[in-house]
DNA sequence: GATGAATGAGCTTTCATTCAT
DNA sequence: TATGAATGAAAGCTCATTCAT
């Protein structure tokens, strides 16, 4: 069995995280992947595709890890304690798939179709609860997308400037930007 | 005098907004500036410094956008909704500036030391609103970065979204997020 | 009993024919013959032999096309007729075969000892003929291999300008030809 | 004044012609031309161009020369003899001129298109001669392109088998090889 | 015998940069 | 100052060939 096609997405994921777009050349994958360049060819048609199946397989990862331990059953703020938590850490643990995401979402590759698919094929749940919630009347009359923007999606800027180092969170902040995306879609 | 430098520095955010950075080369720059390739080289140094000052040039832009208007013996509110609001139209109003910047910002080019530089240069005047409000009690207790970045930075993957037509706003929606944003800052 | 050596044979001929040297490729060439890439190698040592089986292959069909239903105890000009109207059948019949026939002899692969070889091997009772029809007056005074070429293998230039479509013969025309490449080799 | 863009175009036919198609690439050709990879893709958009380009070109060459000192106003043989003597002059003096030819021709790079807008804009006046003299009841009932074949483009098939060294001409062959061509297209 | 995944040299093409004009 | 032809290293990708199964 093999594990090949693991370690090309994984190369260019944190070649492109720390050496940028233009710094993730199909050579580099191939050697930080200990594959030959021509392997690479065997797994993705070329560098466009490869570089879309890093972000949707990653994307499958996050949606994964954001709905560990949400129980449908929770009162609402139990499961958006969770959600949240879950984003947070994934995001820290996981700098180098932030890094890829937030480049990839800005590049041209990226389009509004792709953006529908994914939230569609992957963040369904997520989804739901917003718009449950706003049925409920707890939170603030938006569309669900735009709910689920403020309280989670907001936070890759935020993550991103922690891992480059501008800015330092202690347990007093986390609990504080908590409970800011809590008030952000809370209605009043 | 010569507007040569700004339309270099033009042709290069847009080429890198339409066509990501790997998009953009020198000789399609000097053909969208109108210029000769060796020209770009008598105002910038490198590609590296032609990108670092299409950055900073624009964010030197933003900041008078942002502080228009803004009358610090206004009450807060007033300040704030003038400072949201016009960081907001100058987002919308810039869509090349916007995914330049997030490109930019989220590329290896990009670290601490300039982000640092540039908020020291172009954003005291910001920090400082955010400064008094927390110590007149009115802001959550967190450093007055943290404060800008959930009231104001966070706005640009929002609109970056708008501008990808993921997301379409109304006036009544642009309340509610104005509004969100004050209610994320606001001490309980 | 495996068909497999002719179905690469026949692969590559058409690949070459109709994709030009540079179109076909060894995978390209397993995959039209419905084999695994490996098993090219069973048969051929190399890609080079490969096309030079191709090449002697063929000219041995070509070979036992031309000679059918030649009589040497026929008089000259029906004997010459056959060969004639032989040699163009085939060349018509199977446009790949001539195609990849003048690319090769074109190509550097193709020198004067191979082609020593193949008179020798499969054309020899053709060139008998032109020998024995100059030693009986009725020729010009010329080397077996000259009459031969004059007669028939010119005729391959004008069959490829026939299937490239920049020529379009009817009946009389070809009467006419036949005509002509008889009257370019008679003694006056 | 610079002949880059003829030195290129010789370097390639001269590497076609005895490397074969797959033997000539873009970096050998730029070694032979002295100039660097990149200056070949100034004067040509690719591969398939520069290739076209020597096609081109090198026709033109061959109108030229095959139309020297020939005078419309001479009889019918007489144009014919010098026609035929100048194509041959040419073929045997620029033999990788023609084993160039031959290969284009043959590949599926060359169609009924270019073929046709060659011959209008290259040998029209050849074309002529044959359409004079088929009209004067001195050739065969055939279209022009035909004689024309069977006199002189027939002859690029021969010359080749010269130059790889199959065949070898004398004087007295020489002769009779004119004689041949001049009877194949003679009405009787 | 037969397979096809894997290899890596070598292909065509691009592009940051230089420099003679 | 400004130009743009020229450069050649390096990019993305292909393909003849091998070899473990």
């Amino acid at each position: 069995m093999s594990d090949k096609r693991e370690r090309i997405l994984a190369a260019a994921e944190a070649l492109i995280a720390h050496c940028g777009f233009h710094g993730m050349s199909m050579q580099l994958v191939a050697k930080h992947a200990n594959v030959a360049t021509g392997t690479i060819y065997r797994y993705f048609a070329d560098k466009e595709t490869l570089l879309r199946c890093v972000h949707e397989e990653r994307l499958h990862e996050v949606s994964h890890a954001i709905l560990q331990n949400v129980d449908t059953n929770d009162p609402g703020y139990a499961q958006f304690r969770q959600l949240w938590l879950n984003t947070m850490r994934y995001l820290q643990d996981n700098p180098d798939s932030l890094c890829y995401r937030i480049q990839y979402e800005a590049s041209p590759l990226f389009n509004r179709e792709e953006e529908h698919q994914i939230n569609e094929r992957y963040f369904k749940p997520v989804f739901e609860f917003f718009e449950r919630g706003r049925e409920a009347g707890l939170f603030r009359d938006m569309p669900a997308e735009l709910l689920g923007f403020l309280a989670l999606e907001n936070l890759m800027l935020l993550s991103q400037k922690c891992t480059k180092g501008c800015i330092e969170l202690d347990e007093c902040l986390y609990q504080q930007l908590l409970d800011a995306s809590w008030n952000a879609i809370l209605k009043r």
